[in-house]
DNA sequence: GTTAAATGGTCTGAACTCAGACCTTTACCT
DNA sequence: AGGTAAAGGTCTGAGTTCAGACCATTTAAC
């Protein structure tokens, strides 16, 4: 046992205690979980109180981040018994030119959110196979997945592609797995509204993902693994082409 | 698209913004890469500077976490050039009796750590199977897996176990899989304080380990993965065993 | 129509955290 | 021996966050 560290692990374990101020990280947790569809346009969020101890944040950050939402157009907030603040965001479609100018840092970050999500999703899919599910939460898998099919439009489409993903992890109830699968869909959903994908794309996900929620359903284990792997690699295969 | 969202996905999604202050964010971060052995008995920490630099956080709220781990006995400091903080800890034997009266919500993150690790250290470990290993990884992995072998008693058993897991991580280059499998390494190691674990389990782990350094350094992704899915399977029953 | 409840809006003092300058101690170098 | 560099030790003022009480507005319930 050397009298120094082994060198190259401390950089690797050590890591930041936290990267933002308490009401950024409102602002973006909120804003994320709107725009990935957790709450679709015209619903309510929970009352500022409720929200306030799910964050563990204290009412007066929260508002501080409910204040930037309602500035950035996201949300409305009315008074009184019934009120509350309302979604209003419409989800956006992806702009073709947003790909330009993407930082290195952000292109490391990126590629690394892939490689991740190929670790994540698949063991969450496997776990989530692998559950004795009830009926309601194999309602709400047939939900999501119902939801996926009829999306309409390119951006409805992406939200609820979100959805369906973030189902199945919840349906593992695990909340590590479900932290982990919702943090690599929010960069995979900043990744997809800089990079646009083609609608071609779109039907040979919907093959991956009926075949997925088949798997699932059915309680296989491994076939539901194979098919979210697939699915992974197909689509991080695609942006990575785009990324370069 | 209905107006209220589906109802079980944002009590999963949203997630507390942060548990802890800061100061005991870095107590328990620094204390578990001691506990871990990523800063073996003897060694020094980085310069306080550094280390405030490395954890994003203030000089000053480091020096707190440091005050209360000279205060806890883990370390201790000198001034002047060349002085700095020394680790002190002895590796602790786990203690038979600290198995009693552990929380039911304890118990639950534990589960819930192991199933989490059966996703996130396979992944790992085929991760970093499928990468190109210059000489020094090679080397530290080498390295890590000698320590293993060699090591003497339970407890520096106990963190050379750890080193191996954390060096696998740090081979993959990515930092989601790097933090995630040092956030499962750091409950595991608690958890095993609290459950002794017999000897005979040792010896069966050593086998695994060289199976899975044999499969990493050939570079064989699916051979790595297999192997680190039964070391977790094991470990994962005795320990879920014991829990009852 | 009155009342009660649910909701957002506001305020205050305490505690925590930060950035950065400056001080003290010690060892290495010339 | 003297100087300098590298470490920990101390201080200060500003910014953030907190807990909780209290106010204002609206609607649902009766």
């Amino acid at each position: 046992m050397a009298a120094r560290p082994d060198a190259h692990l401390p950089e690797a374990v050590i890591r930041p205690v936290r990267g933002l101020h308490a009401f950024e990280t409102c602002v973006e947790q909120l804003a994320t979980a709107i725009r990935l569809g957790v709450y679709p346009r015209g619903s309510t969020l929970p009352p500022e109180r409720d929200l306030a101890e799910m964050m563990g944040v204290s009412r007066a950050t929260l508002r501080e981040a409910m204040a930037a939402l309602r500035q950035a157009g996201l949300v409305e907030t009315t008074r009184g018994r019934g009120g509350g603040t309302v979604v209003t965001l419409k989800p956006r479609t992806p702009s073709a030119r947003a790909a330009a100018r993407i930082s290195e840092k952000k292109r490391r970050d990126w590629l690394d959110a892939l490689e991740y999500r190929r670790i994540v999703e698949p063991g969450a899919a496997a776990l989530a196979a692998s559950r004795e599910l009830d009926d309601v939460r194999l309602a709400q898998l047939q939900q999501a997945h119902d939801d996926l099919v009829a999306a309409a439009g390119t951006p409805e489409h992406r939200q609820a592609d979100s959805r369906f993903h973030l189902t199945i992890a919840a349906l593992t109830d695990s909340p590590r797995t479900i932290e982990a699968v919702t943090s690599v869909q929010a960069v995979l959903h900043e990744m997809l509204l800089a990079i646009p994908v083609m609608p071609a794309n779109i039907s040979h996900s919907a093959r991956q993902h009926a075949a997925l929620y088949r798997a699932i359903r059915a309680g296989k284990p491994t076939a539901a693994r194979r098919a979210m792997e697939s699915h992974c690699d197909d689509t991080a295969a695609l942006l990575r082409g785009l990324l370069g």
